[in-house]
DNA sequence: TTGTAAAATGAATTTATGTTCATTTATTTT
DNA sequence: AAAATAAATGAACATAAATTCATTTTACAA
């Protein structure tokens, strides 16, 4: 008898992610879906109960690949600027090199398909990186009257729309511009 | 002879956008927006051709009204940091009191309804903002080694970030909240 | 090598969504 | 107040998308 071939996922949640970026997640078909990833539209249905389900799979998979990215290298013994620097540049990195997971968690998020526990696990993103604030904060370091949700989402927003702006525009994103932006960023949180 | 009440067509509109910040622009038909907005389906083909011109003209409706908030009450002839600071403070309003309306525009940008044209119209709403980060180089008053671009993104994106969560998290923009959000940004661009 | 069981297929079916149209209703003009 | 005209209606129709299923193919076991 002839077994699962569990490739075919990922090759599947590949394909989403291209006509997702491309399109928009209205734009994703399972006609379409198939076409692009190489198989029949019957074959999704042996992998994937529905629609739904397929989706609500494949937000799981890109939101575990995504977190684990952004502390990448990490090392508390390391100053905290070249750690907070290390954070900071691991997530330009990742929206900029994987914009497609990006755009999909942040569509899907916003669409007919997210349950509430999803929401609460996307939470779970930002506690690795507030470790992270406590810890300048902690060292004298960055401004103790600024509560962590905005130096968080300080930082965050600053690097989303770098990387938005790198893949979407002309507006690229050199080493000598990640170093003024980190500088940038810094002078923004720092004592 | 009865003559057509165009009034109609902004109750579309609105409807169109609570539907769509509930379940995301792939959320939206044209007989949840009928009932929505308390017409009969075919009404809806007296006032738009189709479904795609229907995002169309909603999406020039809201991009125009959001580009005449964001300059509100910008007067030149006050001080810089003055001026700065209400355009800070009118497109963080508008994010939290038009979320909806920047959900819209933001969906709609990664849809397949977009053109090349409007890709293009969308950048006009940076240029005013533009003008008054020149100003405050030609003043001398922030950063000069940092390209407009970089110095536009750092403050739209914290702002962005700041809006979202005050309307879809706990985190909300108190009026002390305002004040040290914009301190951090100044700390951020000045010389 | 061959039988078998499940994967793979894509046309057929069901379901949902966009659009049209014959009919009704409201407003304006004469 | 009656006629004329266009708006408004929603059921009917056309189209497109999700899902199913009879059939074929493939990988493994005997």
């Amino acid at each position: 008898m002839r077994s699962k071939d569990y490739g075919k996922v990922e090759l599947v949640y590949e394909a989403g992610l291209e006509l997702i970026s491309r399109e928009g997640i209205a734009g994703l078909t399972m006609k379409g879906l198939a076409a692009r990833s190489g198989v029949a539209t019957g074959t999704l249905y042996i992998y994937f109960r529905s629609k739904e389900e397929l989706f609500h799979r494949m937000y799981l998979y890109y939101r575990n690949r995504s977190l684990d990215r952004f502390m990448q290298g990490y090392d508390p013994v390391e100053p905290f600027r070249i750690g907070l620097k290390k954070v900071f540049v691991n997530y330009l990195t990742h929206r900029i090199e994987h914009h497609s997971e990006s755009i999909f968690l942040e569509q899907y998020y916003r669409s007919p398909y997210i349950t509430e526990e999803q929401n609460a696990l996307a939470e779970a993103m930002k506690h690795p990186v507030y470790e992270v604030i406590k810890r300048g904060k902690r060292e004298m370091l960055i401004k103790n009257d600024i509560d962590d949700e905005m130096l968080f989402l300080a930082m965050i927003g600053f690097v989303r729309e770098l990387a938005d702006e790198h893949v979407t525009k002309q507006y690229k994103m050199t080493p000598e511009r990640i170093e003024k932006a980190f500088q940038l960023a810094w002078d923004m949180i720092k004592m």
